[in-house]
DNA sequence: GGGAAACCGTTATTGACTGTAATCGTTCTT
DNA sequence: AAGAACGATTACAGTCAATAACGGTTTCCC
């Protein structure tokens, strides 16, 4: 049993689906990130202002549980955004525990940039297809993203997945 | 409790086509990760046995050079790998400082098992889609990822991307 | 030949991150 | 009024990846 050929001949590169979903997806990834960097943003950041903007003055713990991030993670975060003056803890009227988030004029700004970016990131990445094409492309993965249990707007920071190769 | 009311929506989670590539792409990687941890490889180890096999009797650094991964990363991994006999290190006859890797019968053992998994990972992934689509799919994936510059093989080892969130 | 420079693998160190657990004040329940 | 549940925060530990430095080899070139 040397080279036992099952289905083809290897998990080839040729075919593989899913390593390609993976690859294509970390490339998307990292490169939206490198276009966030110059702003000083990391995807997170983005993620949480988006968010808020989403549902003003919702909880920290509200807003951890809806990114899929520990509560934990997010002080850190909102310390910082809150230090640059895009987002503000004003403290619950109902529930004095708990502070709501919302976003200052210049959160709504660095939000608005963020979206240029989106936009030209986008561009890019669907650039080897037709305007048709990355409608096809996008209603499968919508369907994919379905079936696999995904929320819609939120996605799986990257656990302990290794980090290096994947298929 | 107020419904997060869909507002307004700039990178509406209904278009982001780039999200959708790296939310999927971060899914299928994560499982595929949860479907190798039984055998007790990580998502790289599988990259390795698989490079090696293609091109036996490569050395470690070029071993690194094709994954896009340190060197240094390497020496920890083949050490296991080793230790678990799947991979050999003769010493290159022609040069000696360098070390000639070879699968061994157990390794190549073990990646068969290894594409086992990948295939019934490829094929969950995709349960959503019909075959045709499926190669859709594919087809669209390959454009972009050579379009964008990717090598087919090799995948972006998640680098400093912040691994938080994405779009 | 012989010595400097490039090269391979290895080790050590540093630096990010992320999840868990413990803490402190607040609110709810009974 | 007391104890459990809860939100935010802090402290801690474990993981993992990149950088830099180190011995041993080989190659280049004078």
């Amino acid at each position: 049993m040397a080279r036992p050929r099952p289905t083809s001949g290897q998990p080839p590169d040729a075919a593989g689906l899913a390593f390609l979903l993976s690859q294509v997806g970390a490339h998307s990834a990292a490169r939206f990130a490198e276009r966030l960097e110059p702003l000083g943003f990391k995807p997170s950041h983005a993620g949480i202002l988006r968010v808020i903007r989403q549902s003003d003055g919702l909880s920290q713990q509200a807003l951890g549980e809806r990114l899929g991030m520990f509560p934990s993670r997010l002080v850190g975060m909102i310390d910082e955004l809150e230090k640059r003056g895009l987002v503000e803890r004003r403290n619950s009227p109902a529930d004095r525990r708990s502070y709501a988030l919302h976003l200052t004029a210049a959160g709504r700004d660095a939000l608005e940039r963020i979206g240029k970016v989106s936009r030209e990131h986008q561009e890019a990445v669907g650039a080897a297809l037709s305007e048709s094409e990355r409608g096809q492309l996008a209603g499968f993965l919508r369907r994919i993203a379905a079936e696999q249990g995904l929320t819609p707007g939120v996605h799986p920071g990257f656990r302990t997945t290794g980090g290096g190769e994947t298929t």
